[in-house]
DNA sequence: TCCAAACAGTTCAACATCAAACTATCTCTC
DNA sequence: GAGAGATAGTTTGATGTTGAACTGTTTGGA
């Protein structure tokens, strides 16, 4: 992963160690959602199913916050699932702006069931760490998150 | 950033530093990229310019490779770049399969006005780091990005 | 009470992205 | 030299993604 940069040794090593943070969260994050095709699920859809079983009914903006994505994303994405029947959206009675997003039975099952290898995809893909090191690597990555 | 999951140790500890991972290289990419949307760049688009920038002509798919890109999308983001006129592609004579794509005056211009605030946003970016802790951070990044 | 501002979602246009099917070209082998 | 298989790019269809404009709904202050 060279740089190809003819800066200051600050800027080489901001620019590489950047290169290395994109690459691997690339990287984990393919090894780690690959499986999600075999149930004909986007990773962003599995992110909406995890976020509803774990967390509960949501309205979209709840999700999005979670999510950090658009609304107008949202919308698309649970459209999609709700033509996949793995979702359902139901209006607010008292703030009829809301509409809160409920995982269907079929959902519930379809997430639950996938649950188990996406931890195991995970562990595994982290397992080149011993757990002092995914804890060191976790406190640079908290702090370098948090910079904006 | 709680994993709202009832594993094991093990299996929340890879989960937490999993998605702190994902959160910090969303976090700092957006910090980094925000200055191309002044210039009506993407985050693709300056990706091929640098890369043509610092390693001079280059056909589709090296381009394709270089970025972990598909072809077919490299097909789109150098219609955008062309239809900008920053780039243009130059069919290969010897080999009339390959296309070769050229920065262009203007292409050149630009990407070389836009490297260094580029260069001085992830320097920026990486300051909350010591340059022992970005080491430290690009060894454990490189181990856990060639774990595939 | 009424209206302006805030808020939840949707829609739209533009771009990104992939996998898969496809076209054109090249190369290697018989 | 001809055909099989490899290779470079394009196209297509589906999805994701954003920002901005827009619709409906709610709320708080004059």
């Amino acid at each position: 992963m060279p740089t190809h940069f003819d800066g200051s040794s600050t800027e080489c090593l901001a620019l590489d160690s950047f290169i290395k943070l994109v690459r691997a969260a690339d990287s984990v994050s393919s090894q780690v959602n690959e499986h999600l095709r075999e149930h004909g699920l986007t990773v962003s859809q599995f992110g909406v199913l995890e976020a509803l079983y774990h967390l509960g009914v949501l309205n979209q903006s709840d999700l999005a916050q979670k999510l950090l994505k658009s609304t107008g994303n949202l919308t698309t994405v649970v459209d999609n699932l709700a033509k996949q029947g793995l979702v359902e959206r139901r209006r607010c009675t008292e703030d009829r702006r809301v509409v809160y997003i409920h995982l269907t039975d079929v959902g519930h099952e379809t997430i639950a069931s996938i649950l188990p290898s996406h931890v195991a995809g995970v562990v595994d893909a982290f397992s080149v760490l011993s757990p002092e090191e995914q804890t060191e690597l976790g406190g640079l990555l908290r702090r370098l998150g948090k910079g904006k």
